[in-house]
DNA sequence: TTCTGGCACTCTGCCCAGTTGAGTGCCAGG
DNA sequence: CCTGGCACTCAACTGGGCAGAGTGCCAGAA
């Protein structure tokens, strides 16, 4: 085989210029990417021609490994050491020079079997984080299915006191989100079943940012003294919808960011604090496309903390639309394509389980 | 000052015998304790005249270190360095030479304060939590009011399908559990009416673990062809109720596990680990006394991951009854005094928020 | 033109010994 | 029973020397 290789190789070389030298810097790169993932050390050039064979000798990759340095794509540490990637390295890489791994049968069989066994909403995200982080053996982040993209199942009004309401809403996703409402005068019985009735036949089965335009001019329906009551309904109502910013999301794998690297104390120290803001959590997932696979490498994350991770993330949803997001967070140094198939797969999966249930 | 006591000393030490000594004793292992959990280093004989004014040399103290060492209470990392508390020494200093160190005035205001802006449930056991975790600079638990101590509110039926119940329970410290009942009959809006209004007359105000008692017999009120649906929904409701594994907890400050010591990664992987099982902490708060504080130490935790831990920590609740436990997980290293005033004072004051609300 | 082997060079990491200094234990004397 | 003094121990730091990995460059081969 190497044989084969390298007597073309040479046969070609001699006749165009331009591509095959492009070409194995690229490999050379990519090389460099798997070998510094592996063993978490800085790449020379004899250790790569040795477990790669490259069909060249070290001086010629190390002419490579120059103008990969020139370029951007790699690193060394100090003179006389080997070459890390650098961040433009990764997204090389990641773009052009992986593929995503697509995880094995039995791999995909365990998966689809661990999360079948979930019995609500809340166990089907717990499994879902639990067994991302397992399998990329990193943070794990998953996201409450959103409000915005789901439905309303039934909206529920229950009488505490006279002037003391609860308001609960049921989306299609399984979520319920309770609010209490003081209203200003006190409420019937049989107002109470009307606008019941109303609230459900109006919204039942609207999207919930379409719900505040359904219901507008449901007050005017109501006997003008009801009216105060049914409107502090409806605003009590609309705010529990806005306020996606509730949304809430859930982490596993923290053990895993010990894992991370050898200068531990500097690192972990500002994930950690990431990983407890929320709102930091939630912009990540945001800005990850709804339906493709977004990777963001170091520093073109935009919050300081995360600048030595890299985040994969991705939407899921019951049927073709997402509904919220999920991903892993990982030193820059991970596994691009085992891990995008670990997140595709289980994006995958919990999408379907969602659309079951 | 120390010209006074010191002679005082000799003229009485010349008289008794036993006593004065054991007092000084005791004091030592109280500096001790105090130095290192400052310096985080072993400290010395020398170090310790200098800092606190014992009155007597050196070589005085060196003689107690090595009677303390001798009963196990500290303990040398090597010969001629300086000494270090045991969980044993740590134990002592808890049980019977520190003061729970009250919380200043302003510090009890902002408590105070910052709890008093949390708008439900969920924001209450949110900010306690970081509010302990910062107070502290720990790692917070707090475990959201378990319904074992709570009273029915309210209890709701919604008619989704005609077979298809939601059952929604709300208890007076404003948790709400919901559930899906599956009825072998169709259920009418009469019977479910009525049924709602049966639940809540009888077991309305009523602690939950006697609702499945107040209950009993309520299928024997209804239609014979009424009593399977009745059945099943109160089977989910006593499921429901009885599901106290379902307890739910809220971390914060893992951040804070940075500060931990110098032999990182070893000491904080298994604590990230055990802070992911929720079962872990659950038992851990658990076990602590209802009413008191409860301070374990080291080894004292049955847990081998947090062996290189204390957990200070204690129950809550509105009213003189706890609904449910709060603490905080730290080095052994930690301080004792500062650490159990803030675990008292915020437990204190969320019970107050509780009982208002 | 492109690759290759060879060579000199530069670092880091490691080992070794020597030194320092904090801290101890013990003992004789107040 | 406390104290000062003394000899001892040991971790931590220092500096020199050495090995090894890795590089850059250059002249020669294909």
């Amino acid at each position: 085989m190497p044989d084969d290789s390298k007597p073309d190789g040479r046969l070609i070389d001699t006749r165009p210029s331009v591509r095959p030298l492009d070409e194995r810097r690229l490999a050379v790169l990519r090389a460099i990417v798997q070998d510094y993932v592996g063993t978490e050390e800085p790449v020379g050039s004899k250790a790569l021609v040795e477990r790669h064979n490259l069909g060249v000798s070290p001086a010629t990759v190390r002419n490579d490994m120059a103008a990969l340095e020139e370029e951007g794509y790699i690193h060394q540490p100090h003179t006389s050491a080997g070459r890390i990637p650098t961040d433009k390295g990764y997204r090389l890489f990641v773009d052009r020079l992986a593929e995503v791994k697509p995880m094995t049968a039995p791999e995909r069989r365990a998966i689809r079997h661990f999360l079948e066994g979930a019995v609500d909403l809340d166990d089907v995200v717990a499994r879902t984080v639990r067994l991302l982080a397992q399998l990329t053996r990193q943070v794990a982040v998953v996201q409450y299915p959103s409000l915005t993209r789901s439905t309303v199942r039934h909206i529920e009004l229950v009488s505490l006191t006279p002037t003391k309401l609860m308001l609960v809403l049921i989306t299609n996703t399984g979520r319920v989100e309770q609010r209490m409402v003081d209203c200003p005068a006190p409420v019937g019985e049989a107002l109470l079943g009307d606008l019941r009735a109303r609230l459900n036949g109006m919204a039942g089965g609207c999207r919930l940012p379409e719900v505040p335009t359904v219901l507008e001019d449901l007050p005017a329906g109501f006997e003008p003294a009801d009216r105060p009551a049914v409107s502090t309904v409806l605003s009590v109502l609309f705010e529990a919808l806005a306020e996606q910013n509730e949304e809430r999301i859930m982490l596993a794998g923290t053990a895993n960011l010990t894992r991370f690297g050898h200068d531990f104390p500097l690192t972990i120290r500002p994930v950690l604090e990431a990983l407890e803001e929320q709102v930091v959590l939630l912009r990540l997932l945001g800005e990850t496309a709804d339906s493709a696979m977004t990777v963001r490498i170091g520093h073109e994350i935009a919050y300081e903390g995360l600048n030595s991770t890299s985040v994969v993330s991705v939407g899921y949803g019951s049927g073709d639309q997402s509904v919220a997001k999920l991903g892993v967070i990982g030193p820059t140094r991970m596994d691009y394509p085992g891990t995008m198939g670990a997140v595709r797969a289980v994006a995958r999966y919990v999408g379907q389980i969602l659309a079951e249930s």
